[in-house]
Parts: C-alpha cells; sequence; structure tokens
DNA sequence: TATGAATGAGTTTTCATTCAT
DNA sequence: TATGAATGAAAACTCATTCAT
C-alpha cells in the first residue's frame, strides 16, 4: 500500500512537472496576463479543468514555476559552493550555477526575468524570502574573503552581495531579451574579472 | 493668433502629463493589467473618455510613462556628462543622475523598474532603441577612460557597459521593492567604489 | 428684414442640404450604424456640434435624407403623370422617374434602399405613410386603366399597385447592389412590356 | 462511442438551432443593432459567453440565420421544382414555397427582409453567391418555358427571373411591415396572374 | 482522477451629444 | 451661429473557474 501510494505520489509529481513546463512555456511566449490557462492545459496534454487539479488557479502555476526553479539553483549553490575553498572561485561557481540554469532553461528563465517581476505583491514577497536567502549565500562569500584577507574589510557585505545580485540579473535579463544567442555562462570569466579587480588600472 | 494656440498648446500639453501622473500612479499601485483605464481617469480628475483623447490605448499610457521618463534622463545625461573630464567621475555622475531620477519619480520608477518588463515586445524594442542609446553613453565613458589609461585597456568596453547597467538596474529594482526609503542616491559612492577597485585587496 | 431673414433662410436651407448630402454619402459607405456624425460633420466641412443646429440627431438625418428624396420624388410624378393620357404611358413614366431618381443620386438611393430598412419602426411609418402615398398614385392610374378598359378589370388594383412597386424596389435595389452599372433607366422598357403583357404566349 | 458521439454532436446541433432561433426573435423586435447578445442570451436561456462557445461573434449569428433559413428554401426548391412539369405550375410552386416560409417563420423574415440589407458588405456577397443560385432556378424554369413555347420567347429570361425575384421579396418586405396578418400565401394567385397573363386587357 | 461545457463577472473603448466659449 | 473639447453611458467579448458526468 505504501507502495503503491508512493508509486501515484510519483505519478502525479510528474504530471505537475509536466504542467509547470507547459506553463513556462506559454507564458514565455505569450506573457502572464496574455497567456490563458487553457492554452497551457493544451500545451500540456489535458484537459483544462486538470490544472486545477494540481494547482490552485493561474497565478499559482507561475509562484510554482518560480519556486521550482529557485529550489533547485539554491541547493546545487548550498551543496557546491562550500566545497570550494577560495573565495573567489566561489563567486566564480555562483556566477557559473546562476548562468548555466537560465541558459538551460530560456523559459523559465524569461518568466523569471520579465513575467515574475509584474507583480509588486510578489516582487515585494519575493525580496524578503527568497532572494534574501539568495543575497545571505553570497554575503557569507564575502564576509568570508573578508577574514580570509582576500577582499577589501571596508567593503559592505551586504552592499557588495546587492551588487553581485544586480549585476547577475541584470545580464541575465538582457540575455533573454536578447535573440542573438551568445553564450552567457561564457561571460561569467570577464564579468567576474570586473568584479574582482575593478575597471580602474593600477589601485596602486 | 500664434499666442492663444500656443496657450491652447501648454494647456493640452499640461493636461496630458497630468494623465500620464496619474497612470503613473495608479500603475505603481495596481500594477499595469489590474490597473483599470477608470482608475486613472478618477486619479486624473477627468471623465473616462476623455483619457482617449491624449492616448491611443491603455498601452499607449503605458510606453509614454516610459518615453517621457526616459527622454528626461538622456537629454540630462547628455547634457552633463560631456562636461565632466574624469571618466570615473563621469561614471558616478551617471550613477546619480539615474538614482536621483528613480528616487524623486517612485510612481514612474516602479512602472520603469516593474510593470514595463511584462511584455517580451516591448522589452525585445526597448533593448534595441533605448537601452542601446543608454549603453553607448556609458561605453563611450569607458573608451575615453581606456584611451587616457585611467581604466583597463583589456575590458571589453560593451561588456564594462553592460555590467554596469545590471548593477545600476539592479540596484533600482531593489530599491522600489524594499519599502525602506534608504536613500538610494546615498548608495552611489560605495557602489561604485567596487565597480572602479573591485572587491579583492590588493590588485598588486 | 423680410428679404434680410428671406437670405438668411435660404443660407440656412442651403447648409442643410449641404449636411444632408454629407450624410447620404457616409451613411452610404459605412452603413448608418457604423457611420459616425463627425465623419458626417467633416464631409460637410462643419464642426461635430454645428450639426446639431440643423437636426436634432443622428436618426433625423436619416429620416430627413428619405423625406428629402421622397417628397422630390412624389412632386415630380404628381405633376407629370396627370399629362399623360394612356395609363400604359403613365405606367412607364412613373417607373422611369423612379429609376432615374435612383440611377442620379447613388448615394441617397443606398441609403434607400439598404439603411432605411434597418429599423422595423420607421418601415412601419414609412408603410402607413409615404408608401401608402406612393401606392394610391399607381392605384389610381391601374383603376383610370379599368375605366378605360384598357387594363383587366378583375384585377384587384391594390394588389396592382403592390406588386408594381415590389417590382420597381427590388430592382433598384439590385440595381445599387451591383458594382457594374447598367443603366437602370434602360430596363424601365422590357420590365414594363412583361408587366403590361404577361410572360405567356398566346393570351388566347 | 460513434453513437455517443453522435448523441452529443446532436445536443450541440439543437443548442445551436435554440440560439439561432433566439437571435432571430430578438433581430426582429429590436433591430440588429440595438439588439444586445445578452437579450439573446436570456431569450436562449443561457449564460451570455455560452453564445461565443457556438457562435464567432454577433454578426455570425446574423449571417447564420440568413444561411439557415436560405439552404432550407433552395433544397425545398430544387426538390420540388423538377417533380412539376408545366412551367406555369413550376412559378406558382416557387412562389408558394417562398412565401410559406416567410409566414411560417415570421421573425426569420424579418431579419431576412430588413435587417440583413443593413450591410452593404453582407448584400453585395448575397447577391453573388445564394441570389446568384436563387435567380437561376427561375431563369431555368423560364428558358424550360420559353422551349416548350409556353413563355414568349422574344422576352429575357434574366431580366423575367428578376423581375419575379422583384415582386416576391416586395410582397414579402411589405407583409413583413404590416401587422395585419393577411396570408401572404393567398396573394401568390392573383400576383401569378399578373405575372402571366399582365395586365391589358385582350393582347390582342 | 479527468473532462470540457457552461458560466458570468468585469473592462476597454467608442461616439452621440452637450455646452462653455 | 459655430466650435470642438469633454462627457459618460453602454455593450461586445474574454477567460478563469466550476462542477456534473
Amino acid at each position: 500500500m505504501e507502495r503503491r501510494e508512493s508509486i501515484e505520489e510519483g505519478a502525479r509529481s510528474e504530471r505537475r512537472e509536466i504542467i509547470l513546463r507547459a506553463a513556462a512555456k506559454v507564458f514565455a511566449r505569450s506573457g502572464y496576463f496574455n497567456a490563458k490557462v487553457s492554452d497551457v492545459a493544451r500545451t500540456a496534454g489535458i484537459a483544462d479543468g486538470t490544472v486545477y487539479l494540481y494547482f490552485r488557479n493561474k497565478e499559482d502555476l507561475l509562484t510554482s514555476i518560480f519556486s521550482w526553479a529557485m529550489g533547485e539553483f539554491m541547493s546545487r549553490a548550498k551543496s557546491e559552493i562550500p566545497v570550494i575553498i577560495d573565495p573567489r572561485e566561489k563567486l566564480r561557481r555562483f556566477a557559473q550555477l546562476h548562468f548555466s540554469l537560465i541558459e538551460r532553461e530560456r523559459d523559465v528563465a524569461i518568466v523569471f526575468q520579465i513575467e515574475l517581476r509584474h507583480s509588486t505583491k510578489f516582487m515585494e514577497k519575493f525580496s524578503t524570502t527568497y532572494l534574501a536567502d539568495y543575497l545571505q549565500v553570497l554575503r557569507e562569500i564575502v564576509e568570508a574573503g573578508q577574514r580570509e584577507g582576500k577582499f577589501r574589510s571596508q567593503l559592505n557585505p551586504k552592499l557588495v552581495a546587492k551588487v553581485m545580485f544586480g549585476i547577475l540579473d541584470g545580464m541575465a535579463t538582457n540575455w533573454v531579451l536578447s535573440r542573438k544567442s551568445n553564450s552567457l555562462v561564457m561571460m561569467v570569466d570577464p564579468m567576474i574579472d570586473i568584479f574582482l579587480n575593478g575597471v580602474t588600472t593600477s589601485n596602486a
């Protein structure tokens, strides 16, 4: 009985993900407000009503896409970053994880970078929960770097984290909006170079 | 006759701006898609139909807010930046102008940072027109700095411009979303410090 | 004073007719319900509000076009028909007058044949007033013909009048709707031939 | 499975017809442009939105009423007329079919005779498709009659067909507009008498 | 669980008409 | 008389959501 339930759970979870991917695709193409739930259903190959067996309503689809992607990213970050010792390499790896997720899941990325920003309500919630978590990881990297004497101690770690997020998020948005698919991951090294060393010449 | 016309033109332009500010306020509060045109009209103190004497439709309101703000910013940037000689100070001034506009026109800023991003169509147009113009200004600053030996010559100026925009735009978005109104302009100096000098210690 | 008034009356009446012709043109092109009063005003070369100095409202424009054209036709019919002696020629002349008016004023004819039919209310009023008048003229021709032994006495004159109107009106509608401008007046003679002599061969 | 589908198809088609009849009733009473879709829905006993599951839009309702009635008439005409031998009786039967349909479906007839005429666009399409079909049937009757020596050979069959249509259509319009319900079918014989024999006495 | 027909609330937009100038 | 900016009522249509099967 337990096994059977777990199988059913697996099937349920699988169909949930199918719907979620369909929603990401549809939202990415048409924009959240112009997208129709029936488009999502058709794309997922199910009936309209079935969507509501897995999600509360249309908005739940949107936020679930977000939680799903954010969860994926944060769990990878939290397992991979601590293994690395050099804080400069931690930053580089963090950026690589961020960009490679964006690049791999373009539909999700469009929703993430564009559609999710529509709602002040959502963004306010986001910035106090998920984003706080994201910034915390960065902040700890910076603080560790400062303790080790690798990063300038007079810098505000919180601010550095925000700047880093701003850069990554901004570049992701630009990549999503430009049709030419220059690899995003390839831009990590030059970007990290600026972030680590600044734009000025000698620093003497 | 000429004078009379100019007065009428002035009145027309004035009312247009009243409607635009009302739209910014309403869109900022409710989000573009949830906002009703009649809310905009009521906020502007006019009848619903009057909105359509000044704007083609609801979307025209949205994009007009954008053109208006962007025009204001770019004209200030293009008149003030060339006066400054040191490229590092040019960058600082650019950031100050960006942030002070955001701070002064919070409603417009919310529309700008959040609502306008909803439409892939719009964003694609934006990134090939206005944004290109914006990035061009930054790029020229960087190139000038490189010619003068102030900025590292091996950096890709286009990339540096994108990174700078990413930082400014990202910080603006964060400020807009956080209700606590820490001054945004006050963050210019520490941010520019990182951008100019990097986060690493000696750079030796 | 009297003369001056009469001149002003003339100017007033003239402008009324300009507006009426503009309305006929616009209604003919777009259909009454899709036509805008401001289109009529622009076509007449006046301001929107001015229309309302000459006509009660939009519907008044429509019915005035009708009265104008119908009045023109009926006055010609009533002055020309009595002069003719042979009732068969009276019928022919009647048809010629009807068709030549249609042909000369195509815009008015379109309104007359198509747009005016939209309103049951109007058509009911029409069929008990103007149409009754029109049918009366025909009926008197038929009755005269019967008295003179030219038309079969067993025919119901009222019915004959209706049939005649049906033919004229139907052919007018068809002409208006077919773009090829075969002359409508040219069809009078063959049509009258059928009406007078029937379609069957010998009548023996 | 096949049976079940056919039942569902039947239900669908049945509901379509209910809506169509409701639309005819409402359009007949208020006129197409003044009629509200919600009136049609209420008359049909369904929700407003349901109308749009069966018809593209309001205009689709109008033209569908037409196709429905015209199809009904033409199929009866094409099956019944060929059976009759005497061309004079063919004409009489054709007129009877036309008038009895009008009389039986008064709402549809009003839409047909009045409302459908509003749109030049529609009427132009009508006169080149359905009407052409209708006239063709009449024309063939006349040509057959001429070959058999029953109808005068010098008459233009196309013109005779148009005249016949003009009479039938005109009388139908008049009947629809006059509230007194003198039977329309009863007028067939005297009308056909005129059409066959003309109004003049001897034809000698 | 899955379906999809039915619902009906909700909003943009148009345009006839008014009225201060 | 003439103007034309402003009004605001009114309706077609969409689509998220429900629920009987």
